[in-house]
DNA sequence: CGGGACGTACGAAATCTTTCGTGCAAACGG
DNA sequence: CCGTTTGCACGAAAGATTTCGTACGTCCCG
């Protein structure tokens, strides 16, 4: 009925909740609070509200069988990543992926690996335009 | 006074503004809204009224020495984006620049001019870690 | 059994964002 | 000079987000 098929894009807060339960995998009010917690002052009921608001949107799936409840995350956590990386790239980048990876880059240093991974999309992408120069 | 050091994070209604000042430079309200209006349904006192707000927020500097009074933005346009980017970095990337990279490029292909220069910054980053201390 | 701790739902206040309406001053054309 | 158009500031409504208080149910311990 209600959980609409695109769920909305999650604010803030509610981001700071998706990223705790993406890192567990699921997780219960009290897991989720107690880890928000420690780096920012919220209260229980603020997060319980938050995690009901969210599961509404269709952003958390619940399972109300067992007695703590348990939350997951109905989308997968890359597929929310491209989402919120592809709004900020219309709204801040004019759409040049270019720009924004190198700034990203650019900010921390990224694993060995990770550039690895970066080095030979890259090269796939390269070899496409046909350049010998 | 009012005018913060550090400018509060743009919404989104804020930063579809901002990306036609920095597109242009330095815009008026009408020219904004010109622009504006022609991809989404707006007002012109809305736009005004953002402008103005924005000003405050320390987002924009306004020049109201001419008649129609002509903004720019307050930070370049670089400087913003490494803002936005970081945010988005640490609260849905886990502070993983090379994901946040990664993702960006399989989005869209970037042009060559850009993976050049994604590759040199790569090469920098490569040998500096994997080096002698 | 009774009291407390834990879990859940709900409502509503407090804020922030978005959107205009209105009032007025300046500039402009005839 | 007078009516119209353009520009500007302000206030306030409508909507969205954030934050809790409160009420209630269940479960466990003594």
């Amino acid at each position: 009925m209600s959980p609409p098929e695109s769920p909305r894009r999650p604010t803030d807060a509610e981001l700071a909740i998706l990223a705790v339960i993406w890192e567990r995998g699921r997780a219960t009010v009290r897991e989720v609070f107690e880890e928000l917690s420690a780096s920012q002052d919220t209260g229980y009921t603020t997060v319980l509200k938050f995690m009901q608001i969210m599961t509404d949107k269709g952003l958390l799936v619940r399972d109300g069988s067992v007695r703590p409840q348990v939350f997951r995350a109905a989308q997968p956590r890359r597929r929310m990543q491209r989402r919120l990386l592809g709004d900020l790239l219309d709204k801040a980048f004019g759409g040049s992926p270019g720009s924004m990876a190198l700034q990203a880059l650019s900010m921390r240093k990224a694993t060995p690996e990770e550039l690895r991974a970066i080095r030979s999309l890259i090269d796939r992408q390269s070899s496409d335009d046909g350049g010998a120069s």
